[in-house]
DNA sequence: ACTGTTTATCGTCAGGGAGACGACTATGAT
DNA sequence: ATCATAGTCGTCTCCCTGACGATAAACAGT
């Protein structure tokens, strides 16, 4: 078909952010207050418009350094992460008008500071497990109900991606500081899987896989008991054989 | 923000195809030939514009029709299977205006006619390697040169999908007639991944792969030798443990 | 009819990885 | 000193996989 600019109609294009962290061995989503309507007063995930000029991931990343003031490194590099997760484009998902938004997400260690940086919106850390499952709670707290949009649905893909992807890939260094222990990297598959795993099978499985983790020569004893060695993330990005999650 | 419509710039929103299938043991994809500028004569994806009322996914389904006379079915459904595989949005991606596509993956069985209805545009199956894979060729066929916009990208990150997702689902057997032996079955599989599996070892995986596999019932000897046992695709989605990729 | 070829299917065996769990070590708390 | 907590090393068994031998059932050609 020839080029005419009416045969096409225009759409608003946004990037949403999942940010996840591990926080008190709990998965949590950023999450900011709306202060106008749709949706006034309920908690969203954290978002705005791609700029004209602007490519996908860097909206992305800029929407992340404004809510967060933090920014993405390069792929598996340690500190924070940022991939595409999927795009939703429901006709009716914004009542304003057409809206297509591109979801990413993002994977970053626990942050001592609430939310640095950010703009006037008030934000927090939600667990995910009660904003996923407020219905089976017997009363619905306000502050627990639902996101805004389609934000539930967006929030589910994020977490499911996250669950999934630390199965296969040493993604879940990303949920840790620069150093950590091996403990500390098993409660963080724990918090993102919601299960128990066994410490020793834990261990033997991380340090005996080459190159995912490499020792500092430091020690801790941050979390109590014995000293831990210190490790920080390795060159290798895949995990072969994958971690085995637990059956439900 | 307040709400103002000259606050967000205009997109188009397009979706385009990966149609993915199987033909005599080589990994194909549907290709159209570009009528008019940019990349007049050029091989691209299918692909066409969402329209104003109308879902990311319906739109996808919609141009699939239009291509290809083919209905996406249920997931895991016997039949053609349609998922969201990323979206590309690059400034400059669309020289004419400011593009934004939501790539589809799509996977077929072989087809008997090349393209059914189709609109004037001609079609082809193309061999993924040939595509993916032209800079090594000493020669630059016209014909085999790259697909126009970032097409290659999109290509690329669609086959690179449909590799893993055969590991650990049953959708191999969407690239499969309705009724299927083994041995077609692990054509896909080596078609797919370029390797060569060991037929006693996969028989041994996908027939102890309870409510991977439903016996018929039937025969064939369409593939000559010995008759084989003809099964339809089980009720089961997930492969667990995984089909293990041979290492490179 | 016999032989070779092709494909399907069953069986065997060795090695690796994971789950289950015992044992020991090194800290801080009481 | 004793206990609680967390980390680390080993062991044992089971299951899955890769490698590969052997048999079965069709067809093609002589």
């Amino acid at each position: 078909m020839p080029y005419d600019p009416s045969a096409f109609p225009p759409f608003a294009v946004t990037v949403d952010l999942v940010v996840l962290t591990v926080r008190k061995d709990a998965l949590c989503v950023l999450v900011v207050r709306r202060g106008e309507p749709p949706y006034q007063g309920r908690w969203a995930l954290p978002g705005g418009f791609v700029r004209d000029d602007e490519d996908l991931e860097a909206a992305a990343a800029r929407e992340l350094a404004e809510e967060t003031g933090l920014r993405p490194h390069a792929p598996e590099g340690p500190g924070v992460h940022l991939e595409q997760l999927a795009t939703y484009g429901a006709p009716d998902r914004d009542p304003r008008m057409r809206v297509v938004s591109v979801a990413h997400l993002v994977l970053a260690p626990d942050l001592p500071a609430p939310i640095a940086g950010g703009d006037a919106r008030s934000a927090r850390w939600a667990p995910t497990d009660t904003l996923l499952g407020p219905v089976d709670a017997n009363g619905w707290d306000a502050e627990q109900a639902p996101l805004a949009f389609d934000h539930d649905r967006i929030l589910l893909d994020g977490v499911e991606r996250a669950r999934s992807k630390i199965e296969y890939s040493s993604l879940a260094t990303a949920f840790c500081p620069p150093e950590f222990t091996v403990g500390e990297l098993r409660r963080v598959y724990e918090a993102v899987w919601g299960v128990a795993l066994d410490p020793r099978n834990f261990h033997r499985k991380v340090t005996g896989t080459p190159g995912f983790l490499v020792p500092t020569g430091g020690t801790t004893t941050r979390q109590g008991g014995r000293p831990a060695q210190l490790f920080r993330a390795g060159g290798a990005t895949l995990l072969n054989p994958p971690m085995l999650r637990p059956e439900i």
